[in-house]
DNA sequence: AGGCATAAATTTACGACGTAAACAAAATAA
DNA sequence: TTATTTTGTTTACGTCGTAAATTTATGCCT
């Protein structure tokens, strides 16, 4: 009898939830859901593990630390972001569809998109995006050191983006939207212009600042195509 | 006797640096420089404190806490943001001019820089930077909800952009930019592109990127103006 | 000069953090 | 079965931000 109360105490280790066996899986989606639900910066590996029902040591059994498991948190919003295939449509349009695509993410996960920056893609759905997106230019005929440049403006774009977003919306959660009268004095255009920053805006924003950058995408490549035009003689296609 | 060495024991206290009186000015340069120096993620208010031969505590009669002195930290380097006067040339060179100032900042506090992801400008600095920037664009007789939607495709540019040479960076020192074989056949168009995502490229992708922007701000002003002559009848001046 | 409010710095303490190390239990292979 | 590997717990260490209480220094008023 001894024997056995001990052994229902011990065995109450696991007692709750459906999917007990932990996996890479579920802790991530796990580590997604909290890290939206209270923020990047109250998340901690002890919080994770009563939210699995485990002690946080648990986790340190599938990844090796706190940052890899944040890591594959960010791979894991990476894979819902689509680039559409070659019979989508043109090579811009494609690029504007997993621009917004990532974009969504913004919405989607507003609390863990801050990790965008201070984790790499290093991962699988990561380096398998940065391969599409940078395939959609190459396969244009444009050169590497062109492509870079014009990815990269693009990808900076798209992550200042996000973060602002979610910059100027603590903002007016914490009152920050009602700026004081000298406030506005002091920094007249600001004021003139704060009625906009709002995220009834955003999307007006973003879509007018993707409008300018693909415009730029497009201009490249008619520049680009002029100048192989000259050297090899042929035709655009 | 007692009393004269107990004195000299209790005034020990203080003994080192030549500026001894601690404030806000001397607080917030010494963070910018241990953060630059070791980064933000090993910045402690304790840390601080050793730097500045006081108890991390003595720093809370400056800084109600620290966030808020890292608040001042970004706006120290804001400070430094120089936006030119409008004799300096067109509204666009100056808007370039104050784009690269603000983008030379990632070069300066490599390690403090990130701070921008995290913390707003609601400080002294911050705000009239941000007053300034809007005021060159409605000098040009822009409207308002206009000016945001260029303003901020061109500040979510050169944030991201700032944050993305960094993760770049770390991506170098931690050996990332040597690729695996396997990495490169099943991702062959970032192999194709990636000898031009070093360091060597960075002033160049900037550059360009830059460009695009601007020429979408020339675009905007062109069309804005076709806009309110077609209104009023009155011609460009 | 002496006393007194105010400001500046220290000390101590609390709860939370990431994670190393040692251990126990469970699943799997032999 | 027993041996091995995997998975989880326990305990512990050093660090963090900062609240509270306390001591020390500074400026002001007679």
């Amino acid at each position: 009898m001894q024997a056995m109360t001990k052994e229902l105490v011990k065995k109450r280790r696991r007692a709750a939830g459906p999917a007990m066996p932990l996996s890479r899986e579920r802790i991530v989606d796990a580590a997604l859901a909290l890290i939206d639900a209270r923020g990047h910066e109250a998340f901690s590996m002890r919080k994770l593990g009563a939210e699995l029902d485990c002690e946080a040591m648990a986790l340190y059994n599938h990844f090796a630390n706190k940052n890899l498991l944040l890591d594959a948190v960010v791979d894991r919003m990476l894979k819902k972001v689509v680039v559409p295939p070659r019979d989508f449509g043109p090579w811009i349009e494609r690029t504007r569809a997993y621009s917004q695509s990532f974009h969504a993410l913004v919405r989607i996960h507003p609390g863990a998109f801050p990790l965008f920056a201070m984790r790499r893609f290093h991962e699988k759905h990561g380096l398998a995006l940065l391969d599409e997106a940078f395939a959609t230019i190459l396969d244009e005929g444009i050169e590497p050191r062109l492509a870079v440049k014009l990815y990269r403006t693009l990808a900076n774009f798209l992550a200042g983006t996000g973060l602002n977003e979610l910059m100027l919306l603590t903002d007016v959660a914490t009152g920050g939207a009602t700026r004081t009268t000298a406030e506005n004095e002091s920094h007249p255009a600001l004021a003139a212009v704060s009625p906009y920053l709002g995220p009834a805006y955003f999307d007006e924003v973003f879509e007018y600042g993707l409008d300018i950058i693909l415009a730029g995408f497009e201009e490249a490549v008619r520049s680009h195509r002029a100048k192989s035009e000259k050297k090899t003689g042929s035709q655009p296609k």
